[in-house]
DNA sequence: TAGATTGTTAATCGATTAACAATC
DNA sequence: TAGATTGTTAATCGATTAACAATC
């Protein structure tokens, strides 16, 4: 459960807010005016009494017999998702992924803004990537006050994720999204989103072996 | 819930068994032989009794007053994943982040196998990446069937993913790792795990929109 | 035996779903 | 008014947590 103002608003129901407002943007982008619960519901992949549900929380933005007025829904969403104000990012570890995720296109549109890259592979730093420099993580502390950064970018090496993080966390950042292998032990007040990728594909292996084991081998 | 063979599995249960291992073969691979709940959910990021009831799941492994040996635990958390066989990947969209997954390096000691690239764009047909030529999409049957592909990795643009899994079921493949930001539909029978980017980026926002209007605008 | 730690039970908590009264 | 669709209630379902008996 998050506090938002008054309301409190279930963790899974805010997972859930962004596949909406994708779909409201989608519907949008296509001229659609109006929607229904059953409608966006089934664009964003959930069901309509779910849809509901998770609006409930947040307010009361439809018209009974009629829908939802896309545009309008649209921006209430994007505004409790905070994406009214601009957010600044700074990704750490520009590998692959890290290289992969400051050339990502689709931040602008979001409200995110890239302001800096850094990485500690002297043959990295230095080199330019998606427009800016990359600077060194000894600098970490400099780099992220000067660039006023507020949340961060985690794709380092597993092994070195955890001493940048606390770094990252005594600069005053409450917000990380780690692609970095480990859980992170940080204080409680810190958010930290974590993507794994290999665990997501060892997540359908398991499915894959449950099937086999349940329907006997498949053809 | 999740059948696997005679036991049922909670979904929860399954997509925290990848921290498990993890854990697990970082304490092998520090020299470590025998561990207690408590480590290990500490390490995994979840509470010792989460663990012990995740892991009550798919049998007895422990031994009270000792604890749990590390090596036959990973090996058994690894058997049940279906790391044992070993899985062929196709990825495709080979643009910025399809390429850094064909260069992850973790597949090979995870039981996956990238056999096959495929894209779209002339420009990067015949291009090689991770050793491998990246074929044409148009080809997509040809080479899930040349290859055995079990498993896929979509990293397309969100607007023709869909019509692109759907050829991929017809394929018969029945695991597919998303990164498209669409809610695919796809038959029942059809695991999708769908990772957003973007979309980890709002929830993050939200909590920071929280934190500010619950605490008055932090420092 | 005494101490430690598992595996399991039962209680709590949170999330989902179905149904329907409210109301446009 | 009749039809449609929301917002909400109540029931169900699934997941987490704490506590402890079993047992090494």
């Amino acid at each position: 459960m998050i506090e938002l103002g008054e309301a409190t608003v279930p963790a899974a129901t805010v997972a859930r807010l962004p596949y909406y407002l994708r779909a409201l943007r989608d519907l949008a982008e296509g001229g659609v005016t109006t929607t229904s619960s059953s409608e966006l519901a089934e664009r964003s992949g959930v069901g309509s009494a779910q849809l509901r549900k998770d609006l409930s929380y947040l307010g009361s933005f439809g018209t009974r017999g009629v829908g939802y007025d896309v545009q309008s829904l649209a921006q209430y969403i994007a505004t409790a998702l905070g994406l009214g104000s601009e957010h600044r990012l700074a990704i750490v570890g520009i590998g692959n992924l890290g290289h992969a995720l400051a050339n990502y296109s689709g931040y602008a549109a979001r409200g995110f803004q890239v302001v800096a890259l850094l990485d500690a592979d002297p043959q990295v730093v230095g080199n330019s990537a998606a427009g800016l420099t990359i600077e060194h993580v000894d600098a970490l502390e400099d780099v992220l006050a000067r660039t006023g950064v507020s949340m961060v970018v985690l794709a380092t090496p597993g092994p070195v994720a955890q001493a940048i993080a606390e770094r990252i966390v005594a600069c005053g950042v409450r917000e990380i999204l780690s692609f970095a292998p480990v859980a992170l032990q940080l204080p409680d007040d810190v958010v930290v989103r974590s993507v794994d990728v290999a665990g997501e594909l060892q997540i359908l292996a398991f499915h894959a072996a449950a099937r086999a084991a349940t329907n006997g081998t498949p053809r």
